[in-house]
DNA sequence: CTAACTAATGTTATCGCTAACGTGATCGAT
DNA sequence: ATCGATCACGTTAGCGATAACATTAGTTAG
């Protein structure tokens, strides 16, 4: 029958006759308490319904056992999908996970949470927001005195950071080296936003197997989209009018692909007997599509897990007084064939 | 120049030569501090790089001003949305937010779930979790006992609860009456799982049009899906085989009207001619989905708003010993008139 | 048989902050 | 002059736990 008010541990102390230090060893399994002893304290917790006040231990203890995380994005798969490994490992390693979401990419702002996050006594801080690569920039060396470890998802190198990173321009050579070797000739590209590191990354694997094929002035058959379905509808009617020439499209999400093949649709061009689509992500809904998506799919999920694996790494090595060497892990994608780049 | 190691108010009482109760009085707003002394003390905040500890703070007050989250089912767009909508809000009202996820609905897992959150003394705890009604029964008698506030989204009414939910009934009879005001004879439906609660709820609004329209036994126009557009695809196809009278379609969801779409086009039946179909979600994919999708609307960042409105309410209702009225707060849907309906 | 050790427990001080109360100074009213 | 307010602070005592040290038996070695 567990009590509806705060039981402390003097409360469990006095009823089990011992001092709170020794209900203290009981709780944190320490060693030296005798058999009969930790059983009864044990038979007082459960009675009185005692548990731990966590925020009383961690101001004790100094360690709040709690990860902070920056996201950005939920109604977008990937950094939905990150926050849900990131979750997922978090509690599997004992860890709680204090969330805030941006909106945009206000450094003032930014600013205020990461501060937050720090007065809240957060033992890390996992980076999930993608990235605008101009301002991580200004972030990082703020970030640079902190006293907590932080571990960044989906940013380019720098020399003091840990990072997660999943390797786009390789995903982005999958999807091209795929449709060119479907047969397809030219490749034009619906690219996300060009301060984006992802877009970056993801429009660099495409012009290098571009290059190789040997195409020179890419320009005219790249268009910047905004990762949404809308920009990639307009997206592939401005490719088309503009390069005719183009045979194919890699869009740099699903949800860009998707509005390139409704596009097509509408034009009237058969997919993907005329033009072949491969887009990014593997969204749940791409096998769905008519015709069904061939994507680029990217693990997200193990991505946030990895990145909280990291950042567990950090806070032990910082807690023995050891350095931990900063690291760059990188997570391969892989192509996943469907309808829509197959003829 | 920020420190990076750990600035106390005793640091900065020192340093400003005043008491730490003054610092504390500074910090707080409080009204009896000197100018000329609170504006030293800034001063030497500001140079010291102080901010508070917040942990430390929560223990003093007995309010950490944190509010946990119990989720499930990032990655689907409802629910997605539901925990972005309560991260504003709780952002907003000055909180931080605990998450915890679930995957399945296993009582034990959630009870340590519930009980983690409260040993980290969150002040309330929203359940957003979709619902599984048998389950929220067994939960809600446990939680009653609890020293904090709990809000559940979309639950079914039980007394002593704050509730907020959307009119799943009422959206449903929206998708229906528009089918049949189309000239649609028979709408058929594909729900989801029957022991959730939003599943009932829609099939109940579905059953109620459709009783008014004269029809009898709703069954053989039934089938059950899983929410996933595979359910749905399949769904179409027995639904079909079994009654083919029908002429329109109710899904619950986008996802599972997503994987009819797509059975009616292998199987040569058009839409909307042939076929009928709205959903259930207004997903940011649907109006792209060829014919773009017919669907219910739901504000599910404001159900998750108004949720931690109500949990915050709450919690000052409490603080000042005052009771706060259970209540149940209905939002309502809206109909998104698309292709897929429209003949 | 005593010094030295171990095992099992208790005491004290702190973690960083705030609530509650205490104090001296100033000031207008009686 | 005296009193009670008010102001602007300081002091003390926690919040609920843990770390570090102290203590008491009982055990072992020499």
């Amino acid at each position: 029958m567990p009590q509806s008010q705060k039981v402390t541990i003097k409360d469990v102390a006095e009823a089990a006759g011992v001092s709170t230090q020794t209900v203290s060893r009981v709780i944190n399994f320490r060693p030296d308490v005798s058999p009969e002893t930790k059983e009864r304290v044990q038979q007082v917790i459960e009675e009185l319904g005692y548990s731990p006040n966590v925020i009383a231990r961690s101001l004790a203890r100094g360690q709040t056992n709690t990860i902070g995380v920056i996201g950005w994005g939920l109604g977008y798969f990937g950094p939905t999908s990150i926050l849900k490994g990131i979750e997922q490992k978090t509690h599997e390693l004992g860890f709680s996970l204090l969330l805030s979401l941006i909106e945009d990419f206000d450094p003032s702002q930014i600013s205020d949470l990461v501060n937050n996050l720090l007065s809240r006594q957060v033992d890390g801080i996992i980076w999930a927001v993608p990235g605008n690569d101009r301002m991580i920039g200004q972030l990082s060396s703020r970030f640079a005195h902190f006293s907590v470890p932080i571990v960044y998802i989906n940013k380019s190198r720098r020399d003091t950071d840990v990072i997660v990173a999943l390797e786009n321009q390789y995903g982005a050579r999958l999807a091209t080296d795929h449709l060119l070797a479907q047969g397809y000739d030219c490749v034009g590209i619906i690219t996300g936003p060009s301060d984006w590191w992802e877009a970056q990354r993801r429009e660099h694997g495409w012009r290098e197997a571009m290059g190789e094929r040997g195409f020179q002035d890419l320009d005219p058959i790249k268009v910047v989209g905004d990762w949404s379905a809308a920009s990639g509808e307009l997206g592939l009617r401005q490719l088309l009018s503009r390069s005719p020439q183009i045979d194919s499209i890699f869009a740099s999400n699903d949800q860009m692909a998707l509005g390139a093949l409704r596009a097509a649709r509408d034009m009237g061009i058969e997919i993907p007997g005329d033009l072949g689509i491969v887009g990014f992500d593997d969204i749940p809904e791409a096998a769905f599509f008519y015709p069904s998506l061939s994507t680029i799919q990217q693990n997200a999920e193990s991505l946030g897990a990895i990145a909280v694996d990291q950042m567990c790494n950090m806070i032990r090595a910082r807690k023995r007084g050891e350095v931990y060497e900063t690291d760059i892990v990188w997570v391969k994608p892989r192509l996943v064939v469907r309808d829509s780049s197959t003829r």
